[in-house]
RNA sequence: GCCGUCGUAGCUCAGCCUGGUAGAGCGCGUGCUUGGUAAGCACGAGGUCGCGGGAUCGAAUCCCGUCGGCGGCUCCA
């Protein structure tokens, strides 16, 4: 549905506004990016727009009443303290302070909700005084702290039935604008998220605007479930954890080894034809690289660092570029060699605490598709352009025609002090960097305080980044305040067949490790200059991308990257021999074959491998032997007769080319 | 790290509440079966119940500690 814009005067209540057969999917309105409940006043002339509980806003509003609804129910049943509610693209939550409760209470407090539902209750809102509100909610010391730190003179208060909560609102109009809710799951979490805070019971569920799209959420939801990576990755046995002995830290089966090679291979090509060139760094530094680095200041908690029997301490890496920078610093350089970029399949270690870790998704040792580039100021925008042309080029290798978001994350210069960037001194124009946060803001030559703020840098930056995603026509939405002190950010989510959106690549732009390690390069003037470091990954990181592959696929990878590219089977042993030489032929041809001649029958075979997975079933028995061909089951269970060439020749083609189709 | 929950055979799990030192299915091995596309039959091997301690005549079972896993919280260079 069209958002329905209107022209509202002064005075008229928005709910008066509502076409009589919209009755009942109208749930608030907006005017001047302000949302309004229905029961709301229209406060000036102007257009108003009416929110869709099918739109995006307007579910937003449908969960944030069902959470109230929830709120209600668990006050009632449980006497439970409510503290806060959250809504999100998936559902929503209220913390409460509560004895705890399992899955198996939600039916009970399910009908509760339903009762309130059924009643249709007015959710009826109230300005009040704050000291009013305080009163309401003096029993209640979680939305007292709130009412203190929010509520002024004109704040609102929301009523539905007995129940009050304090909130800016809207709500749907009524309870009975609730069709379909589920609860989901409980979790515990601390107050307002503080670490050492109370521990309150996190309540989660989800409501959508028609049971139609609930059903559809829930199928979805437990498809994921069925999805999950560690599940697909123990039944085509690609990895293991050896959680005792290695915690943390993937093992890869040799299943599990070919995909990762050729994910490696696969980049290691793109890089190629992109002058990303490979190098090779170590695992183990002094820690002298990390303290010059400035990781270990920042994250030494986070890393695995040890001392030996000598004295030395040494760490693990933690991040690719010291070793990056370590290569790059064995020259001198013209502005004529720059861009020199290095890229590496880069294994670093960074200590998770225990409660971090997750399966491939979060472990504590991973690899990187990592790259760092080493650039001139001006060569920002063709380094980052090239960059979104590789991201496009692989993801939609790899997995088909995916949708792309862009979040481009750039400094808040409403709070420069968080970030690095240049100063000149007034009084002896002496022109540095500085993270204002980090330091007294004064010239480290003359110790002036008379400075002046240059952007330039971050301006050039930002706006070829900006540029580098327009010329691409990408949309993005910007971020500010989200960039790194060091630099902005382009950040890169792509959606899975589960409509999941990942964050994979990301490319940042770095004015800080430069400095740190004192990297240069000689411009045209003879001077020195600082290049700005470009990291970057595309797939990120080899294990999460793994996993998310294997979720996207349901395992069923394309023929390239599939473990078992063809299972052969005989009909029964006295096509062994047939069998062998097929399966042979496939090896020879360099195609991953495996045949089984065990004297099982052969639907139980089938019926074995197909949790491996495999791209093809190849049977054979009298008929193929007889005609040379073979019988191919595909991964739709379709099976087709052809001649054995004939297939060689088509599953090379498939595997050289990357298709992502089989044959048929 | 915090809260909750879990740890039994290669895998998935039952037994634990109400102590008497282990069970199923699949897989694996052997034999029979020679089967044409999602489980043919029989027999067999396999576990000191994550680890350490405590109370008990006796612990997979109860208590404490510890190491891991999972769901969240916090964090994620």
């Amino acid at each position: 549905m069209a958002d329905i814009i209107l022209k509202v005067s002064k005075g008229q209540k928005f709910s008066d506004l509502v076409p009589e057969k919209l009755h009942q999917r109208i749930v608030a309105a907006r005017m001047n990016k302000k949302l309004f409940d229905l029961s709301d006043e229209v406060p000036e002339d102007g257009d108003a727009e009416l929110i869709d509980v099918y739109s995006d806003d307007g579910l937003i509003i449908l969960r944030h009443s069902t959470a109230h609804v929830l709120a209600n129910a668990v006050v009632e049943l449980y006497n439970a303290l409510p503290n806060t509610s959250n809504e999100n693209l998936d559902g929503f939550y209220y913390d409460f302070d509560m004895q705890p409760v399992s899955t198996e209470d939600f039916p009970k407090i399910e009908e509760k909700m339903n009762e309130i539902i059924k009643k249709d209750l007015k959710i009826e809102k109230y300005t009040m005084k704050r000291d009013d509100i305080l009163n309401l909610f003096r029993n209640n010391p979680y939305k007292t702290d709130k009412i203190l730190k929010n509520a002024d003179d004109d704040a609102t208060v929301y009523r539905e039935g007995d129940y009050y909560e304090f909130c800016r609102g809207p709500h749907v109009p009524s309870t009975g604008f609730i069709k379909a809710f589920k609860l989901l799951s409980v979790a515990s979490t601390t107050y307002n998220g503080e670490i050492n805070g109370k521990r309150m019971i996190r309540i989660y569920g989800t409501a959508f605007p028609d049971k139609k799209m609930l059903d559809q959420f829930l199928r979805n939801r437990e498809e994921a479930m069925k999805r999950d990576h560690r599940r697909i990755g123990q039944e085509m046995d690609l990895f293991i954890f050896d959680t005792e002995r290695a915690p943390g830290m993937p093992f890869y089966t040799p299943n599990g080894a070919i995909i990762r090679n050729e994910l490696i291979k696969y980049m290691s090509e793109i890089n190629a034809s992109n002058n990303w060139q490979e190098v090779w760094t170590a695992h183990v530094f002094r820690d002298i690289i990390w303290k010059q680095s400035g990781h270990y200041d920042k994250y030494k908690n986070d890393m695995f660092l040890f001392q030996l029997e000598n004295g030395e301490h040494y760490g693990l890496k933690p991040m690719n570029c010291p070793g990056h920078i370590a290569i790059f610093q064995r020259n001198v350089y013209s502005y004529r060699d720059m861009p020199v970029k290095y890229c590496e399949p880069g294994t670093v270690y960074r200590y998770e605490k225990s409660g971090e870790m997750g399966g491939l998704t979060r472990p504590r040792g991973f690899t990187i598709d990592d790259g760092h580039g080493f650039l001139r100021q001006d060569q920002i925008l063709d380094e980052v352009s090239s960059l979104l042309g590789m991201i496009h080029d692989v993801f939609n290798t790899i997995m088909g025609d995916v949708e792309f978001s862009f979040d481009l994350s750039i400094m808040d210069k409403n709070n420069p002090g968080n970030y690095l960037i240049e100063y000149k001194c007034k009084n002896c124009g002496n022109i540095f960097m500085l993270r204002a946060a980090s330091s007294n803001l004064e010239c480290p030559n003359c110790s002036s305080k008379d400075l002046e703020m240059d952007f330039s840098m971050w301006d050039t930056a930002t706006e070829n980044l900006r540029k580098a995603l327009e010329s691409k026509n990408l949309r993005y939405k910007e971020y500010p305040g989200e960039a790194a002190f060091y630099g902005p950010k382009i950040d890169v989510h792509v959606k899975d067949a589960l409509n999941r959106f990942w964050q994979l690549s990301t490319i940042q732009l770095d004015f800080f490790m430069p400095i740190n390690f004192d990297l240069y390069y000689i411009n045209s003037d003879g001077k020195k200059e600082r290049p700005v470091i470009i990291h970057r990954a595309i797939y990120g990181s080899y294990e999460r991308f793994i996993a998310i592959l294997l979720e996207h696929y349901n395992g069923k990878l394309p023929t390239w990257l599939s473990p078992i590219q063809t299972y052969v089977i005989p009909v029964s042993e006295n096509y062994n021999e047939y069998a062998l030489s097929i399966n042979n032929l496939f090896i020879k041809h360099g195609i991953r074959s495996r045949i089984d001649l065990s004297s099982e029958t052969i639907s139980k075979k089938i019926k074995m491998i197909r949790s491996m997975r495999p791209s093809y079933i190849i049977v054979v028995g009298e008929r193929e032997e007889h005609n040379k061909s073979i019988s191919i089951r595909n991964r739709k269970d379709k099976t087709l007769e052809m001649p054995v060439n004939e297939f060689i020749e088509k599953i090379n083609d498939e595997i050289s080319s990357r298709e992502i189709n089989q044959m048929f």
